[in-house]
DNA sequence: ATAATTTTTGCAATCGATTGCAAAGAAAGC
DNA sequence: GCTTTCTTTGCAATCGATTGCAAAAATTAT
């Protein structure tokens, strides 16, 4: 029976009041009187009235919608092995609707820096979400030179301020060692991810605090660097195994460099957990749901989603930069 | 040293033209002089001038964003299981930012309405990009009623006219199923998604079609239904293996749900794949991530997701409906 | 050289919502 | 009853890009 109102020129005519008023008093300006207010909200519910996006988006310079930036590249081969950063999409989506964003998912050439103007400039994006281990140095410049507002996942730069959201990686390397340590293991290896992400530094740092605490020392054999990607847990774990052939543990930075691992130890002919113990990080779903279910270091994700999106709104709004971190936790499972 | 133009205007000083000009100019129209036309591009290449989106969505009433709705539910349970809506995100994304659209996820309660014109009256978004399994009978009437462009993966519902990009499920439930066949299995279940999911009737008549050929008779006790999760395979299997303990093949309708069955399986103390052979749909990368290799059926995912985007924008610039399937194939690796 | 065409350009209205400022109406003060 | 003050509302400009129409410039025809 009520046919849609378009327009808050519509609703002005229904109420019988101006555009000014419908305006004001759907955004609840006190300005407007209670009882029209009120009269005119009902009105615009019947009507089912929605805002045009556009044109409110135009008159306050914002867009009210936030980038999160996927990087690409020919293979699709990030968008598979990104099973984090879809994960952490889940929270990320659901605070910003409630913070009254919306969601846009970005590709990015991590070798280009036309993204940021092309989506800032153009007033498409109020501001980004990244991945801070795509986070070139570049991209942090151009970004900062530009205003343009983002946080990141991971450890902050040095030299540069800005909102941060970050596993406690140090807690995660110690949490995970110390495991190995309590099992019995000997001879521990850690499979780190890429050597120049501060976060896989402090990883490193806590599976050093445990072995000293337990009095062993670090054997430089033992530690070994990849990309967090399955196919480079195999790889490193190959070089590991020939080096030192009577390992007995391995902290890997990646659930699917556990996952890569597990596979060349079980193809050389020995067993997970019996001969070699494997440790995880993150937690993704493919952890429980390996057909040997892994022991990992679980990463808050929904909240860690949650502040990356409420941090960075509050910073839009405020200017404070936070840094934060979200608690780890060790999860005992079957493969250490 | 260029300092930013920020509006056609700023372009237009520059040039000395109007902004109809640079406007045209901009827009590529045969109108403007060809040098004129090189002039302003190449003035505004150098000033980096960005389009402001907002008063351009304003004016030509589009908003060149597509939003792929993402089922929510509290506990963040679809984002887990979505592996496959997350994989599929990879090529929709590409696809549609070469044709110049924007990708928005967005969040829907399945079991309401609002989402469609809170994001299609207000301009915020051209059309949808939907699962299928999740698009309720009253979403489409919905939808269709609005006038709002969407498509959906998966089999159309009968009676409606509209786009869809749709997996072979014949083909894939034939494959496997004449795979375990081939494999000499003489009990094989069928562990199917939803049962009122058009995709696995399908299957499922790929299944009745291979047994038939090889002129096996259906058993009612081998068939049985879940959601495509984990959790569903776990419990589908533990009644099936107490229904038919003598069973030694399963063909289920995900990868994850052939997960979840294979955990039960082991448990059971059998083995896989010797005692009992399973292959899997969908080939997400967890298929051959796990410590056991998943033989499935694989779907073709960055083909398809091309195509939702390409023919939902298809769609809404001709208004050409088209069903189009993708194929599948059988990649066989260690489970059966 | 003048008229008729064809090419190029600019004027000005438009898309829909917001907001500073002024005006109208209501309430209070003297 | 007449100011003064406080609420409540409306006018009109504005955000930046697009586009129908008319005007100006360039080209061709006569």
């Amino acid at each position: 029976m009520n046919q849609k109102a378009q327009t808050l020129e519509d609703i002005a005519r229904l109420a019988g009041v101006s555009t000014s008023t419908v305006s004001r008093a759907l955004n609840n300006s006190p300005l407007i009187n209670d009882e029209t207010k009120e009269r005119i909200q009902q009105i615009a519910r019947e009507h089912h009235f929605r805002i045009n996006a556009s044109a409110r988006n135009l008159r306050v310079k914002q867009s009210h919608t936030i980038a999160f930036a996927m990087p690409v590249s020919d293979n699709d081969f990030f968008f598979r092995e990104s099973l984090f950063g879809f994960e952490i999409l889940g929270g990320i989506g659901k605070s910003l609707s409630t913070l009254g964003y919306d969601l846009l998912i970005i590709h990015v050439d991590p070798d280009d820096d036309g993204w940021i103007s092309a989506y800032f400039d153009s007033n498409r994006v109020d501001g980004f979400i990244l991945k801070g281990i795509h986070l070139q140095q570049s991209h942090i410049e151009t970004l900062l030179d530009v205003n343009a507002p983002f946080i990141s996942w991971g450890v902050p730069q040095p030299n540069y301020s800005y909102p941060t959201v970050t596993g406690d990686d140090m807690t995660g390397g110690k949490l995970a060692t110390q495991h190995l340590i309590d099992l019995g293991r000997e001879k521990i290896a850690f499979l780190g991810g890429p050597k120049a992400d501060l976060s896989v530094q402090y990883r490193f740092n806590g599976y050093q605090a445990a072995l000293q605490a337990a009095n062993r020392a670090i054997d430089p054999k033992l530690v070994l660097y990849g990309d967090y990607s399955h196919p480079s847990g195999v790889v490193t774990m190959q070089r590991l195994l020939a080096q030192v052939p009577d390992m007995d543990a391995v902290f890997a930075n990646s659930d699917l460099m556990a996952l890569g691992a597990i596979k060349v130890i079980q193809e050389s002919g020995k067993r997970v957990p019996e001969d070699i113990a494997v440790v995880g990080f993150d937690d993704v779903s493919i952890a429980q749901y390996n057909s040997l279910p892994l022991t990992t270091i679980r990463q808050n994700i929904p909240l860690s989603g949650k502040l990356l999106a409420e941090n960075l709104i509050q910073y839009i709004q405020s200017g404070i930069v936070t840094n934060v971190t979200t608690p780890v936790e060790l999860v005992v499972r079957d493969s250490a």
